[in-house]
Order: C-alpha cells, then structure tokens, then sequence
DNA sequence: TTGAAAGCGTTACCAT
DNA sequence: ATGGTAACGCTTTCAA
C-alpha cells in the first residue's frame, strides 16, 4: 500500500503538495498537479481513511443496528439506508441487536469506539435507554417518547384503513389481532382499528397475541377459528401473522376472500407470493430507510431540519384476499 | 471522549502505562493498575479504535459484499457472517453489489482504504477480475475458478437430489429449468439434475431461462403450461421461480401435488409459508455465512487451513408440493 | 516497574 | 505556489 509520502517522493514534491490536489484545497500549480496525478496513478494510490479519520475526528461510517436482518421487514429497510449512503459517501457498520438490551449498549458502544458519524437504530427498547444527549445523531426508527429525531410509518392510520376496508368490503364479524404489547407499531396499529371498529356498526372481536412469530399464530389460528368459527374479516398485527391464519383457513376449507377477508401489515416481499395474495396494510420500508439515512446526514453536517420526526404514510395494497368492490365503494 | 492522557492524567501515571494495563502487556504495579482502572471508570473512557488501528496497521473490520441483501437468501447468510464475527470481536462493513462489476470493484476499494482485514464476498462476476495476489485475505460465497478460498453449497448433489426424489415420488414427464447461465450454482444443479434424469426412465423436457426473477418466471410458467400440458413434475431453479410456476399452476386449477409435483432450491424462508408449503432442496445459508466467517478468521490469523474450499451439503426438505412416499421408497 | 518519545498516514497551519 | 511540521490517539521500543 503506498502512501502519501511515496506519491510525494515519485512526484518530487511534500506531502503537504500531494495533500492539496488530493482535497482540492489551497492553490497548486497546474504542472505540479499533474505529476501529483501521475504519480498517484502510477502507485495506484488511495488515501488512507483511517489516518484522515484519526486526524480530522470524523469518519464516513454510519452505524446500523437493526433487530435481525433475518427479519423480513429489515432487509428491505437496510438497503434503503444503504443506497442512500453510498450516494454520500457514507459506508454502514451494522449489527443484529436481537432485541436485547444488553447487546444494543454493546453495538453502541463499538460504533463510537470506531468514530462513526451517527447511528440509525431501529429498537423496541426505547425507554430503556436514555438517549437523549447522546454525542452523536442518532436516528429512530420508530417513534421516540424523547423526541429524538425518527423516522415512522403512520401505524394509527394503517389500522384505521384496514378496518375501513375490511368493512367496506363487506365483513360482519370482524376479528381483530391485538399483538405485542412493547411493539409500538403493533400498538398504534390496533388503537386505530379499534376507533374505526368501535364506530362501525360490525360486530368484532379482540383477540390477545403476544408475539409476531409464525409458529404462534398457527396455534392462535387454530384457536380462534374454533371459538369464533363464523368470523368472515380478520384483522392481523403483521404479514406474517396473517399467513400462518391464512394458512390455517385455507387448511380448514375455508374460501378466501368469499367467506372470509384477511388483511395483513408491512408488504413484506412474500406477501405477493402468497397463494391467494395477501391483501396488505403497506409500510414503505424502503423509502424509509432512505428517509432515516437523509435525516442522519443533515443531522451530521448540522443543516437546518424542518422535521426531526418524520412520519412516513401507508397505503392499502388490494391483492386477493380482500374482496373486490366496486369504484364507488 | 477522553482519551488516553486524561486516563494517565486522572491516574497520574504515564500515557504508556495507562496502554500497557489496557493491553495487559509488560509489568504494572498492582497498585497503578488498580489507579489507572479507577481513571478509566471515572472517565467512562474506551480507546479509539481508530487510532489503535492506525498505528498497528490492522483492525477488527470486514467487509462483506453481497449481490443484493434485499433477496431473500441473503440475509440469512449475513446473519451468520455477523454472529460469527461477533464472537470473536471483529465488525462488519456492508455492501450491496447488484452484480455489478464496478459497484463491486468501488466497495473492495472503500474495504481496502478503510483497512478491513479480509473481505468476504459472493459474487457472479467471477472470473472478470482476477483476486488471486491481493493483499487482504477474501472468501468467496461460491466456487472460485483460480482456487481462492471458498465456501459454497453442493448444487450437483443438489440438482441429483432433487431428480431423484421427484421422480420416485412418481412424475413421469418432468420438466427442468435450466437457470441463468453465468451463475454457476444455477448450473451445477442444472447439470446434476440433468445427469439423474438422463439416467432414469422418465421423459423430460429442458426449458431455457434467463433469470431468477419472479415476473419472469410467472411468463415462462404460462408458456410452459401451455407448450407441454401434461408435465407431471417440475424441477425449479430455485424457490422464487419455483413460488412463481406455483401460483400458475394453482391459477390452471392443478391439483398439487396429485396432478403435478413441483421442487424447488434453497429452501429461503417464505418457502415454508407458501400454500401449499414447498418442497425443496436446503442450502444452509446460515451455516454457510458462519462457516465463511470461520474460514476468513483463521486466514486472517494464519492458522491452518485443512480446507480452502468447503462444500457444505444440501438436504432435500420435504414439504407438501410433493407426494408422500412410504418409508421403503 | 515506569516514562519519554518515535511513529502509524493524514491534514492544516505557518513560513517562505 | 510550495514545504516543514505539529497534531490526531494510540502502541511500542528504549532507557532509566
């Protein structure tokens, strides 16, 4: 690996020479510029970004700390972060926080050890922590009691037009999936189902679900079509959720959409894949890993921030198994 | 941030003290040891890793570079790279290549000034640009033509597998994707595949395809169902096109799978979650992104290597997209 | 057992 | 327009 000193050896000029037309700053003599070039072409040179990290204090490294990318919801939003970087220059450091408290501190911790400009973290441990004051940005994603800036998809609303769609759609007895207690989005979710519900005139059923896991829902499933067996619109807390229901109707004979609607949350990538496809409450995951990496940036370079808290809007995706409707509704 | 000399300040020792407790190297007084300790907790203080790693030349980074974190076997691998490279303190600066030779090249290069100590990447540019004599350690997600160091998945014993079991499960007119032609994995288990159909006593069909895409493949399903009706058996290229002939068999009213049997590759995690649930040949994606990690560590240190290239086994997972068969075969 | 100082590869200041 | 050099925060000789 050659360095700047090499360059300025082949070159004949300092360092400080080779540093100029490098950073483009202070003056340099066209001539002497060019045999700068030469010879950094010549030695394939690339400027160390270690040392200008240790010198200036700054880095071009973002951390990432995401629950699991494993997580169908993640990879999507992990791209979006990452094009949007790569745009700036900025690279990521990530990790898989597994929800634990224990080793988010510890990935915090290694980010600053390492000099990145900022964090995005998406965690349902907030609360926890207190991050307020912290030395560098940070960005949530998700809503922060705080006020630290975030970056969210619109939970209330998703849950307030999936129980209007599911109703216009003609459903009668409507079930509706409670999830997770510490999930925020799982909780606006619900709040906004449950006011549209609660002002309709369906009859409807709340159902306690603790987790967002596949293999509990299959059981609750199972449970739910024995004690509310002529339910025919169910409301899931997320898309994974509603397959493992799906799959249990569908195990059950049941026809789908005619006797019963299903609607799920996220848009997660296989949820199109689905056989029928999941008619969906969409976050724009993408977008807002995007959205999250543009927040940090202007944070970083101190810019002026109209909106430390952005909040992102969702869309209901009509595939097949809601029913159609005409035009007019 | 303190740094070391507020450490040695606090403690009212030397600089070089202070780093030789940190590192516990060289002969300390158990009592300044105690001091220095003292400091450190005091001023909350951790080294800067930038530093340490300016000054020794090396770090605790890798870089990994994948085609595209957002398709669905990805994450897992990842997800194995970084658990593995946790464990042992090293941390993982991401990227997404798109396949494409010159992303590819400008992340190699960000991984290089930014002093990572080995890269591990998965790739189908193989072969254009020649990795052999770089500096840092690489591990490669797939087969290397000039011997690198490599972890991959048994595609010949897969697409064997695969025939085999479609096959004695009763389909007598099968159908065989071919797959992309530069991915070599496509390939392998088009050829193993090829090879157990060519030894056996069912009629086959071979049908070229270009890609690994979904809307493709919802094309060719049609056209193929419609070319050759009576196909019994169809051996996908992988799971997403193999969820794609799925749906159009699903859509023509075929009864899956009495009527046809359908196999795909990989085994990502949605596959489970298809109606009905896919049957398909296992890549260990996480086991393959840990094993990957283990092999780059071990190149990283210098150990010895008993094998460059480690082929990890393919398992054929059943599911409900083919017949059940008694025990005997 | 401890401290002083050189050096890792940069950048930026102050001279010239 | 160019060069010398201190400094960023650390580790590691070398001397004491």
């Amino acid at each position: 690996m050659a360095t700047i000193r090499d360059v300025a050896k082949v070159a004949g000029v300092s360092v400080a020479t080779v540093s100029r037309v490098l950073n483009e700053t202070g003056y340099v003599h066209e001539n002497t510029r060019k045999r700068v070039l030469e010879a950094i072409e010549q030695l394939d040179y690339s400027p160390n970004e270690v040392a200008r990290s240790l010198f200036k204090g700054e880095s071009r490294w973002i951390g990432l700390l995401l629950p699991d990318i494993t997580n169908p919801f993640f990879p999507q939003l992990a791209r979006g972060v990452e094009d949007e970087l790569q745009k700036h220059g900025f690279h990521l450091i990530f990790g898989n926080s597994d929800e634990n408290a224990e080793k988010e501190l510890h990935y915090i911790n290694t980010f600053m050890q390492n000099h990145v400009m900022g964090i995005i973290m998406a965690t349902n441990q907030l609360g926890k922590t207190d991050y307020r004051g912290f030395p560098i940005p940070m960005v949530f994603l998700d809503r922060t009691p705080d006020g630290n800036p975030s970056v969210y998809a619109d939970g209330v609303e998703g849950g307030r037009i999936a129980a209007r769609e599911i109703i216009r759609r003609g459903s009668k007895r409507v079930t509706l999936l409670k999830g997770p207690e510490h999930i925020r989005p799982a909780q606006d979710r619900f709040r906004g189902a449950l006011e549209e519900l609660s002002n309709s005139n369906v009859d409807f059923y709340v159902m306690n679900t603790h987790s967002f896991s596949f293999q509990d829902a299959t059981q609750w499933a199972a449970e739910l079509f024995a004690k509310y067996a002529d339910t025919d619109g169910i409301i899931a807390s997320n898309d994974v959720v509603a397959t493992a229901i799906l799959h249990e109707a569908l195990r059950l004979g049941k026809r789908i959409p005619d006797e019963l609607q299903i609607i799920g949350f996220d848009d997660i990538p296989q949820s199109g894949l689905l056989f029928p496809p999941l008619s969906t409450i969409r976050q724009p995951a993408y977008d807002m890993g995007k959205e999250a990496a543009r927040l940090l940036l202007k944070l970083i370079k101190k810019e002026k921030i109209d909106q430390r808290n952005v909040l992102m809007p969702v869309t209901f995706v009509e595939r097949f198994t809601t029913r159609k409707v005409d035009a007019r509704g």
